[in-house]
DNA sequence: GATGAATGAGTATTCATTCAT
DNA sequence: AATGAATGAATACTCATTCAT
């Protein structure tokens, strides 16, 4: 008796908090079962490969409750993809941040990329997918990351005062289509190749594309 | 009994049998109706977006004629793939067969790429876009692409005796993304950037990838 | 043989007419079987007591082929309900057409309500029943009945040169209220009351209702 | 032990055990706010339109609350509609009762009618509405209204030693098809007319329907 | 008593596919 | 060969109702 006493204040909301939570919790919970189960089968399936009723039953839930937590099918795609965005967008912006130089820069973005491809392994999978329907989801993913090298892209070439030489719209498409590419190719099945020659060809592919003077030493 | 002879025009076509040929020929036209009517609807609203009686009802034809042609919808997609896959194969390979020097078969190849977007436009976005469903066709295009880059690549390397610094593997993957990307963007608005920039773009950006010391300029 | 033989005219159109008739004929029957079978049960149940599944199920046909020939289920009842108004509206104006006189007039309206309600039981069900969704029908059945009944009355009264003691509107109102109100009542189950009592009754009571100095006789 | 004894506005209450009041109380002001939603959003609504949800919603209590309270959603319709019936039957009788002579009677019972419209406006739109789904209630309130008709016209016609020249059940049942039109689309916008005329018109018609001798005066 | 998350049967609707004509 | 009406399984979505907390 006397051990760890409710304090007064936890007495005074006896129920209310402690039972609000219950409800909430469960809650939270079965909505994280569908993200959860979402992300398994949009990554092994496709966006219409999967059906509403496929994602409550896998994640142990009646049909009817997937409409308690998402609007429609649409909505948890969007949501899915969404939340990956944001969390990739930090992860490079995190990367690329410390790092100095040019060549530094790259590389870090593409181990920050092939790192968080490896972690978030079913989402990305989704993303950089066929199926990443641009109308599912509002904006475009890669359209994204494409706006975000070219806008650096164009940065460099202010400080340096230098003209590019390639069109810096184009390329960066490039650069984003290579990327997802690779990616989906890898994650399909890592053992494709050893991670770090992920890395190693994203980023040799995107400075040599990018550095004036790449393409003089082609004597053949 | 001579009654209604082919026309000496008619029997210069190649089809077998001109007797039966009115039906073959009525018959054929249909199937080429159909195809043309797949493809410019599967490029605007993609495989999902499109149902059989659209296709049908486009060619101006009856919802149960249309399978009297393919066994069924992903029948007809795959064969407009297949039969692209192929006219390009036959289209890139001309091209670089004709190119002497490395330099040289890339910017071809680059070309013969471009060319063929340009002039198979809707059918490229299909087979380009987000939702060739590698599901749909047995074998993604891109795929093979991809192993016939890789193929040319290795012939290269052994010729020259060269160790690849790069997985060509990877390296080949990277290359058909940063296509398909590209082309992808450029058909969905071709007044984005002249159709040279586009070429150039993507004959620099896949030399300086692949070339042995082509990294070593940047000494940061 | 010989007896009746196709004529020539006949015989030039040996398939076109007749095939094209045959697909044509056999919709027009499921449509008309649709029509039937939803007549019969929204008169039974009432529209929200009835499924598109169980008007096909109930003219034979599968779920889909509802979808055929109708938008939706307020599409079929919108169909019923408009026609019906229709039929009613011509055979009402045609009786009253040919009638002398106020009293025959009144007379003549009344047998043909009972008359039409008495050949179409089911969809006057319908139109004077409670589930007569004004919502479903963008016209409500009742308020066209009673702008017409409101239009002839004040025609008359500017014919005669009288004010109307009550207001016309409201009039209108209250006997088509009465109409609906004693046909619904008299269809649920006919030998309620003779026929000829239903129309002497709507008869005696709107001539009444209607008529200058009809209250006088209620002195008080 | 006389601790916390109500007091005696309390007592004077009818409710029960006043010690136990306070669960009671606050259960049935839950049940209650139920019904007064419920009698908003039906009016609005219709039957069909509502779902249990809303009703607990409007109500600022949880979905499973209503449960508690109604058996089910019919249940809560038909304790509306059974409570205003029985509201409206004491107030028309009432009304009736201090009348004197016919005349004076049906005027009475039009302005009871009308005045107890004006004041519960939402539960007699529900009541006199298209949706007033008889299935929903076991008893249709006009079934109830135009038996107490007859019932009061026979009695009359036995008193006076007449022959109803109409059948009093076929005028009953006009003469709350009448009512119940006229109020509903009065209710419907108030301002459509004033009041009195409401009354004046339903007072006549109903007078001059019922009188012997009131359609001699068409000399037509 | 109240809560509100969960249920699951019910309903509308679509569409690839078949088949009698 | 073509037609096009019909099929019916698949799917999205709703909502009255239950029940553990």
């Amino acid at each position: 008796m006397g051990v760890t006493q409710p304090s007064r204040a936890a007495r005074r909301l006896p129920r209310p908090r402690p039972r609000a939570s219950a409800a909430a919790r469960s809650r939270a919970a079965s909505r994280d079962r569908l993200l959860a189960s979402a992300k398994a089968l949009f990554a092994e399936r496709g966006l219409h490969g999967v059906t509403t009723h496929d994602i409550a039953e896998h994640a142990g839930l009646a049909a009817g409750t997937f409409y308690l937590h998402f609007e429609d099918k649409r909505a948890i795609f969007r949501e899915i993809a969404l939340e990956t965005v944001g969390q990739l967008r930090s992860c490079v912006d995190a990367a690329t941040a410390g790092a100095a130089g040019l060549d530094a820069s790259v590389r870090a973005q593409a181990e920050a990329l092939v790192g968080f491809a490896e972690a978030n392994r079913d989402v990305m999978q989704i993303l950089f997918s066929a199926d990443a329907d641009a109308s599912a989801i509002e904006s475009d993913v890669l359209d994204w990351l494409a706006a975000s090298i070219e806008a650096r892209r164009r940065q460099r070439a202010a400080a340096n005062d230098l003209e590019p030489e390639l069109d810096p719209v184009v390329l960066s498409q490039a650069i984003v289509g290579m990327w997802a590419r690779v990616i989906a190719w890898w994650l399909r099945d890592p053992r494709r190749a050893p991670r770090e020659r992920i890395v190693r060809t994203l980023t040799r592919i995107q400075l040599s594309g990018t550095q004036p003077g790449a393409q003089s030493p082609n004597p053949q």
